[in-house]
DNA sequence: ACCTGAACACCGTTCAAGT
DNA sequence: ACCTGAACACCGTTCAAGT
């Protein structure tokens, strides 16, 4: 006779954490809890994930990874019209979410799921004639619209200044226009790879938003 | 003879929480452990805050308003001039404890001590010819760069639709600007008081952002 | 009033033992 | 291999008792 009930995963325990922070709130997401979900045993769960914080962390890449899934199908012929319609839809998921923003934000490290976003924002911003400098910049401007601002791009390692080679071939394989991009970028900055200076990318976007208000202004001022 | 130990207060079991979560990251910060620090018992810290998430939230309120500390003291002629530098000197706060984003982040009211510096805000746009919806829309499109997000303003009940008259009252005497611009704001639409419809400066801000990328693009293209 | 010791229910995690 | 019971150290919080 098989068993009655199906056997766990690394899935399963996700999709279970994400259900009871969905349901009780993020506070609600204890081992036990999620463990009584799933019609187990707390220490059950450590056969797939490694710690309790490990667990967290997968939900944040959960959340990281809803957002790509509803991002992934929109297009659109002019690239504005296709980026907002995606970073719409991605705050929308976060706001089903409400324990994801917290949590992104606590990561040290960016979620791996959060690159497939980057990537097909490149991809697009690169068919619209983004060179891939600027390619660069926007995704960190728009990276902090949809998942605040703490994360930090390409830093897999957390600010280890070598990059883990396997990563980056997995990345160049799957991901093409980022692994281009960070070439790019990186050869630019003369070979301090996998290193942004986030101060810098913030800047870039306050100036966005800083001259966009000023625009503004003056429009309504002469308006 | 009087006591050894200084008397405990709100401000030192904060203060205590603050150098705990500095020196050894938010997790560490417990009950117990910041009783030590103040070489008492966990006990005693219910005399001078509630719960341990109260004692959270006043985490994040500290750091909002050591933001406030430093931008207070930023002037310059140009507005724009001025916003930046406050802005980047918020940033900087909010790296020298990078608990703040995560917890910020994860508070479902905006912190009381961040209304200082969006009343200053308000007071600089509007002396630069901000009328009150620009203003508005401003210090939600800069205060998503600076605290994250998922703060929302004027929400200080939770999404209660009738706000406070004793927080509305104090408002109005401390922050001029705030209070003018707020009952400005509502009025626009249609006695809705203390609802932004966060969704509409989300895409405000992201208006702000894609225009800004389009314009460099254009730019870049033609030079 | 402010502080504390002991206690309770709960948590993350280890480990030896089961299947 | 995957799962679990018992156990350990730790946590937030209550309460009665101290000063």
């Amino acid at each position: 006779m098989p068993p009655v009930r199906e056997a766990l995963s690394r899935d399963r325990v996700v999709a279970a954490g994400v259900a009871v922070a969905d349901t009780e709130g993020l506070a609600a997401v204890t081992m036990r809890r999620v463990a009584a979900e799933l019609d187990c045993e707390a220490m059950s769960l450590y056969h797939h994930v490694p710690s309790k914080d490990a667990l967290l962390a997968a939900l944040a890449d959960e959340a990281a990874r809803l957002v790509v899934q509803e991002a992934a199908a929109i297009t659109a012929d002019d690239w504005v019209d296709a980026v907002r319609r995606r970073c719409l839809a991605a705050r929308d998921v976060m706001v089903r979410h409400p324990w994801a923003a917290g949590l992104l934000a606590a990561q040290q490290q960016s979620p791996p799921s959060s690159w497939a976003l980057y990537e097909q924002l490149v991809g697009t911003l690169t068919e619209a004639g983004f060179d891939d400098d600027l390619a660069h910049r926007a995704i960190h401007s728009l990276g902090s619209m949809v998942f605040g601002f703490s994360t930090e791009l390409f830093e897999p390692d957390g600010g280890d200044s070598t990059p883990d080679p396997e990563i980056m071939a997995t990345m160049a394989q799957h991901m093409p226009n980022l692994a281009r991009m960070a070439a790019s970028v990186v050869h630019e900055v003369d070979g301090a790879l996998s290193v942004c200076d986030t101060r810098a990318e913030f800047e870039f976007t306050l100036g966005l938003v800083l001259d966009g208000l000023e625009r503004e202004r003056v429009r309504r001022a002469t308006a």
